[in-house]
RNA sequence: GCCCCCAUCGUCUAGUGGCCCAGGACGAAGCCCUCUCAAGGCUUAAACCGGGAUUCGAAUUCCCGUGGGGGCACCA
């Protein structure tokens, strides 16, 4: 099948954090242009100036990257269909709202907010839909011009057909039928000067070609109205696809900021600026956020290269997707367990580094096998190793006691355990497990007692990586040092 | 209240009229492996929302319910 290649974009407007609705829209409009050899764009849509937050449109663009999801045109990297951002856009829109206007299509109006405001009071109190009444949709032309001239605040509102039905057609769900009746004339230019969205998005998809629009289902209510606003400018429709919305997981509601804090105290969150904080990988994020509303039958492990070979917008599923953390966790470790030794290192080595610890990178390269199948989360990796990277370890007494044994016991175990490694030329796992085997033979004490000593006496813990292995990588020098400190401490017990 | 959308295991989903007494993945349970924790292997439980209609035949088409979600701003 051949595919003329797309140009998708995101639209995020920056008012609060990155979150996982928008890294979604994104990653299946990357998947799509590059799948069709098109282009990806980020297009910032600021027109809310009371509600944008400065800070929020590099982290938008940082979450991006950090994503892998490049752009091919955007705010910081240019591109021939910019401006990017639609505050510095304001004369296409004046321009495109006239045209409207010269056409019949729109018109200026002058109601306040407060009579609006009152207006819509008395429509609830009859039941009826709260819709804008039309008061200034017949306003004499003239008369308009001439309050416009005398500086008279306005907006200016599409005129909606009032009869007959606006049919419109989503790409997962078909067409759309909406009763004309219920829209109402919508505000196109704000009296700021600024658009609203549904001027602003329509004039900049076409503006910049885009062939594909991808967003939330937020949007189904009044994707009449931009569809009409497409035809009464004789324009071309886009591929819509509206996506699901994502639901807390427990299913019930759409995810709002209560579920946010509630995540964060689990070690979640659904924020892209915390994923790397919290040890996510982008390829675990990306599997992650790929599946919720695209279902694949088998070998659901992917990675964007792999994704692009097998995305297609016909595989995306319409209904609401409760989010699954444990999802998360799965696809974060599978993939860790898929990469390189020297990428894991690589990723792994600012986790020991920002918990001040001096990483030595023969041993960080040395210990990788060791922890690779263990992690969930990258910053996993201090629970399990960052005794390799310790002079001394702490143990905690109690540990040091194997079950049914009492202090003086495991002492003894510990003196004779010194012994045997002490005899030994070297520490390689190889050379010291035989022995130490053969010890607990002897004693008749099973090998998690013998064994579960030596754990918590050399590594300070009581889950570690392989014993022997880890032993080997300490080294026999810091092994004694540490088994006689365990000594120390079960003797004073 | 009004409008729109959605509906397969607890969750994400495959399934486009017979290949389905419904497949995969996460999670759960059990067993194996085992120096702890994992990983890995094997096994088990677990779903077509209800009712009509069309058809020789329906998870798949249509209608009606029900449930869930979204929207009803000079916000996006």
């Amino acid at each position: 099948m051949s595919i003329k290649s797309a140009r998708t974009r995101v639209a995020p407007s920056p008012t609060g954090h990155m979150h996982l609705a928008t890294a979604r829209v994104a990653l299946y409009d990357y998947l799509l242009a590059k799948k069709t050899g098109g282009q990806f764009i980020l297009r910032i849509e600021d027109t809310d100036l009371k509600r944008t937050v400065p800070s929020t449109e590099q982290e938008i663009m940082d979450g991006l990257r950090w994503l892998g999801l490049e752009y091919d045109e955007g705010p910081d990297v240019g591109g021939k269909f910019g401006p990017y951002r639609q505050t510095e856009r304001r004369e296409i829109y004046a321009h495109h709202a006239k045209i409207l206007m010269d056409h019949g299509h729109a018109y200026p109006c002058f109601c306040s907010r407060d009579r609006l405001e009152i207006a819509r009071q008395e429509q609830m109190k009859r039941k009826e839909n709260p819709h804008y009444d039309g008061t200034c949709r017949n306003l004499d032309p003239s008369e308009a011009a001439r309050r416009i001239t005398n500086g008279e605040a306005h907006t200016i509102r599409f005129k909606m057909p009032q009869e007959g039905v606006t049919v419109a057609h989503d790409h997962l769900r078909g067409d759309i039928t909406t009763e004309n009746k219920q829209l109402y004339d919508y505000v196109l230019m704000k009296s700021d000067g600024l658009p609203t969205y549904h001027l602003a998005a329509i004039v900049d998809d076409h503006e910049m070609e885009i062939t594909h629009v991808l967003r939330g289902s937020e949007w189904l209510g009044t994707f009449p109205l931009h569809v009409n606003i497409v035809r009464a400018f004789g324009w071309d429709e886009p591929l819509w696809v509206h996506l699901s919305v994502f639901l807390k997981p427990s299913g019930k509601g759409k995810l709002s900021k209560r579920d946010t804090t509630l995540a964060m105290k689990d070690g979640y969150s659904v924020f892209i600026k915390d994923m790397n904080e919290l040890g996510y990988t982008s390829e675990g994020v990306n599997n992650w956020i790929a599946l919720m509303g695209w279902g694949v039958s088998k070998d659901d492990v992917m990675t964007v290269e792999q994704m692009i070979d097998r995305f297609t917008i016909d595989s995306l599923t319409p209904s609401p997707a409760a989010i699954n953390f444990q999802k998360l966790d799965h696809f974060n470790a599978t993939h860790i367990r898929l990469f390189t030794t020297e990428d894991l290192a690589a990723r792994l080595k600012p986790y020991f580094t920002h918990n001040g610890l001096n990483v030595n990178d023969q041993v960080l390269l040395k210990i990788i096998p060791l922890l690779r199948e263990r992690l969930v989360t990258l910053d996993d990796c201090l629970a399990f190793g960052a005794f390799f990277f310790q002079e001394d370890v702490t143990p905690n007494p109690e540990d040091l006691i194997a079950k049914g044994l009492d202090a003086k016991q495991s002492a003894q175990i510990a003196q004779r355990a010194y012994q045997i490694i002490a005899e030994l030329p070297d520490l390689s796992h190889e050379r010291c497990e035989p022995p130490l085997r053969a010890y607990v033979e002897e004693s008749g004490l099973n090998p998690n007692q013998v064994f579960g000593i030596l754990r918590v006496a050399t590594t300070g813990q009581k889950v570690s990586p392989p014993l022997f292995e880890s032993m080997e990588i300490i080294g026999k020098e810091k092994c004694l040092k540490r088994i006689k400190n365990a000594l120390e401490i079960l003797e004073k017990m």
